[in-house]
DNA sequence: CGATAACATGTTATCGATAACATAATAGAA
DNA sequence: TTCTATTATGTTATCGATAACATGTTATCG
């Protein structure tokens, strides 16, 4: 049997002309809507089945003025957070009934951010999700474009604004979490590695730190911390400058476990002992710090379930604003958990 | 000012009323299309930046029946894989003018898989990238439906196969190659950390390892080889085992990094010197495995690349079936690369 | 100077669906 | 028995663009 070659798509006027009935009709069965007779409906059905038929969501899209697509706006899917997170997002999007359209930011130049929103929208996209961290004043479109746009945004890991949508891990009670547990455990010179000074989430845990060790009455000085840019290669060069200017720490508070990672093989590499001389924290709960050497006490984040909640979230606002009912803007802080293990262990 | 809450999209034909033209004129204008005058051209952009009107996507698809989205099917991005192609697929997918529409692949079944790659149809999506690993059957659909879809499919880290367009780093090589750097450093009882078998890509590997030491004269039983998730904690396990089964072993060729992790781990957790006692060599080349403690010597695959070579050739796929040219099935085996670091350091 | 090509623009049909409205048949209520 | 509500189905307009065709206006050329 030969096939030909140039195969048209099958559209709702073949079905309807093969059925005997009228378009309408056929997209009544289609979207089970009640006013169809049994015999008319199976009749329907079974030529659907049999031609292979499915609806053009990008015909319905157009005319229904809805897409059930979400848009996506990434950052960086080579760090963990960003792609974990759309894991959740996938996941709980699937679960729902609603596409993803992807979009990865790699500046923040305001004619790019323009160009994003409006591809997305040209999409008809029934909301944004907006899942680039805050770095400076990357975010400084929002006062501004906002309100411009026509479908609902909701940020993930943004610094809450009024009257903005946003999820976030609560990354400043993630620092004071560590911190406390090295008081606990009797450590009195805490330094800190950074992640890049300007990303909001960075600069959230360093203030944990920070404020924690001042409201605790304990030296929390510039000299005490270094900046490093997650990856474990900068924490490496950030942990070799904090053994310089902060000689006598004796516990590290480390922005993520990449950075942590290389503190630990560098400290071995040197012969300080952890957690004997050295305790260290890290940040971010990935699955691999129970196996670092020695394993990893770190600050655990739900990436997974942050992406699932700003999903259910986002939809919900869609639903809310399409039966014109009024939404308030819902924020969430997602709390971290401190996960303790031996390189922090009470000597 | 009070904006009216109701927004309504602004369209072509706003545009053209506006400027006192067609529509017809205003889509010229938009594509470039040369037969405008000068003086027209400035006043309908004039109008458009007055307005801020875009076209709608969704309409031009309807009505050039291409959409200039690639549908992408993944795994599950928890894995480090898939994340990191999705990552290379974006970057090059955005330089090219594409986006993407994204579905996560979480079971096999058949009618799943249907319903995915109709969703991604009715969609207009211009091609499809399938980036699910190979796992058992999983792939027997292709058999079948392939032909039955209307546009190109590629897929990434399949089993290739005649006739089928498919990019996939070259595991079998990765494993020759680790298995022949740790004979040359002299070692001599080698085992295997395995992915779940019945993944290509893990059972590839496991081929690399069982023939090369079948070819050069020296043991590859089935009690030196176990069988891991790709999770550090399955590592674990495995490596338990194997120590039982094989106990004489010299070194061991693990199957991804994060099971290597595990391996570093706990043979330090047992004194065993590493790479004294035990060479480790493990695969992926993750960033952080030079910070192992010891770093670790692993085979370096560059899921980056493999993304945006997949959405390069697809593109030329569809750029090809548009202009009715032949297309030849391309396929394309990545050739991974060994990076040599402490844990197999010569003795 | 008339024919022809290149330019400039408008009109109508189309993409594949659904919304809104219209119509016809049946059934139950007054 | 007539009226009205319910059911079942069809017709036309619409979503927002582009394709195909039509038409009018300038240049250019022999």
């Amino acid at each position: 049997m030969i096939l030909s070659e140039r195969r048209k798509r099958i559209t709702i006027k073949d079905v309807a002309q093969a059925a005997g009935v009228s378009t309408q009709t056929v997209s009544r069965v289609m979207n089970k809507y009640s006013y169809v007779s049994d015999e008319t409906r199976q009749r329907v059905e079974a030529v659907v089945d049999e031609l292979g038929y499915y609806p053009s969501t990008l015909a319905r899209s157009l005319s229904q003025q809805r897409s059930y697509t979400l848009g996506i706006v990434t950052y960086d899917l080579k760090y963990i957070g960003p792609s974990r997170t759309l894991s959740g997002i996938a996941d709980k999007a699937d679960e729902l009934g609603y596409m993803l359209l992807m979009k990865e930011l790699d500046n923040f130049d305001a004619n790019r951010i323009d160009d994003v929103i409006d591809s997305l929208l040209a999409r008809q996209v029934d909301g944004i999700l907006w899942a680039v961290p805050e770095i400076g004043d990357n975010h400084a479109w929002v006062d501004e474009r906002l309100e411009k746009i026509p479908v609902p945004v909701l940020f993930i890991a943004m610094q809450p604004r009024k009257g903005i949508p946003s999820f976030a891990t609560d990354n400043y009670q993630g620092g004071v979490l560590a911190i406390k547990h090295l008081l606990e455990c009797g450590r009195k010179k805490i330094g800190h590695i950074s992640g890049p000074l300007g990303w909001w989430e960075a600069d959230e845990r360093k203030r944990g730190w920070y404020e924690t060790l001042k409201a605790t009455g304990f030296e929390a000085s510039e000299l005490n911390s270094a900046e490093g840019n997650w990856s474990s290669a900068s924490g490496e060069q950030a942990f070799l400058q904090l053994l310089g200017s902060f000689p006598d720490m004796d516990a590290v508070f480390v922005a993520n476990d990449q950075m942590s990672l290389s503190v630990l093989h560098e400290a071995s590499r040197r012969g300080i002992r952890i957690p004997e001389q050295l305790a260290v924290v890290g940040f971010d709960g990935i699955p691999e710090a129970a196996y670092f050497n020695p394993s990893l006490t770190t600050i655990c984040q739900d990436f997974q379930l942050l992406g699932e909640q700003a999903v259910q979230s986002i939809v919900e606002m869609i639903q809310a604003r399409q039966g014109n009912r009024i939404t308030v803007a819902q924020s969430r802080f997602i709390q971290p958990t401190l996960v303790v293990r031996e390189s922090s262990k009470r000597v």
